[in-house]
DNA sequence: GTTCCTGCAAATCCTTTGCAAGTTC
DNA sequence: GAACTTGCAAAGGATTTGCAGGAAC
C-alpha cells in the first residue's frame, strides 16, 4: 500500500495553474512535471529530459522546455545557474535555502540561516528596497574534495 | 596636471598577469583594459565593446571576450549575471559587495555587510567547506520604481 | 624567427519559435 | 470545432574557436 504522496499538493497546484489560465492538461506534461517533483535533486534540462524519456521515450525537448516554464510560473520550480550550467530544483513550500556549491565536483549543498534572512530585510529597508527574491550561492571545496586534495599531497604512507 | 591614476595598480597587476603567462602585451589589450578599469558601472560585452570602439573602431568582439577572461583570471573582473543578461565589475580591492538588482528598471545597487559574511563563514565551517568566493543577489523593485508605480497608482490632483 | 594576438567567419551551445499535425475541451 | 500542445526543424543570441595574417618578443 502507498503512502501519501508528497507532491500531491504541487501537482494539484500545477492543475490549479493551468485551469487558471485556460491551459490543457496532457500526457507529457503529467509525465514531466511528475517526473520532476519525485527528483530530490538539481537537474538540468538534459537529465530531466533523459529522466522522462526512460517513461516516454516520445517526448521531446522543446515541451521540457516549456513544461519548466510553466513550473517556474506556477512557483513550483525554480533556476539555478552557476558558471555557464543552468538547473531547476522544486521551490514549493521548501523550507527556503540558499546553496553551497563545490566548485571541483558540482555538488550543491543547501542550507538555510535566519539571521542572513532578517539582515537582508533591514538592508532592503534601508534602501528603500521591496525584495521579491534573492538567490545566495558560496562556492568552494566541499569537505571531500578538501580530503581527497589533502590525500593527494600527502599520500598515505604504503601499508607494509 | 593629473592625479594619481586610481586604476594604476590594477594595470600594473595586468601586465604582472601576462608576464607571468608569457603572454604578450598588445595596443588592444590596453585599451579594453584601461576602458574597463575607468568605468565605474556594470558593463555587458557590448557596452565595453562599444566604449571601446570609440577610441579604436578596429578593435573587435573577440578580443573584447577574450581580454575579459584574461581580467578575471587576473582577479580584476567578476561577472555577474542576472536573469540571462551577463556583466562585469571591476573586482580588484573593491570592498566585497553583493548585489540588489531592481527587476523593472535594471540598476544595480551595491551593499556590503559584514555580519552576513561572517555568518556565511560559520556556516561553511560547520560543512567543513572552504569558501572561495560566493554571490548574493537580492531582486525586487528600487526606491524609485516603487514611487513611480504608486504614483500611477495614485496620479495626483490635477494642479488647478 | 618564434610565439602570441587579432579579426573574421564559422562553429557551438543553449534556448526559443514557426508550423503542421495531433489532442483536449 | 475551436483552442491549445506537440515535436521537429529552423532561428536566435551569446560565446568560443579555427585560421591566416600581423605584432611582440
Amino acid at each position: 500500500m502507498k503512502k501519501t504522496d508528497p507532491a500531491r499538493e504541487e501537482r494539484e497546484l500545477f492543475a490549479a495553474y493551468l485551469r487558471q489560465h485556460r491551459l490543457k492538461r496532457s500526457e507529457p506534461r503529467e509525465v514531466i512535471v511528475d517526473t520532476f517533483l519525485r527528483s530530490h535533486s538539481h537537474l538540468s534540462v538534459d537529465d530531466l529530459l533523459h529522466l522522462v524519456q526512460k517513461r516516454r521515450s516520445d517526448i521531446g525537448r522543446t515541451t521540457v522546455y516549456r513544461t519548466l516554464k510553466l513550473l517556474q510560473a506556477a512557483g513550483l520550480a525554480q533556476e539555478l545557474e552557476y558558471q555557464g550550467h543552468t538547473t531547476f530544483e522544486r521551490e514549493y513550500k521548501r523550507e527556503h535555502h540558499d546553496h553551497f556549491i563545490c566548485k571541483s565536483c558540482g555538488a550543491i549543498f543547501e542550507f538555510s540561516n535566519p539571521d542572513i534572512e532578517r539582515l537582508q530585510d533591514e538592508i532592503a529597508a534601508g534602501l528603500g528596497f521591496r525584495i521579491e527574491g534573492h538567490r545566495h550561492q558560496i562556492f568552494g571545496q566541499c569537505r571531500d574534495c578538501l580530503a581527497k586534495a589533502s590525500a593527494r599531497a600527502q599520500p598515505p604512507a604504503p601499508a607494509f
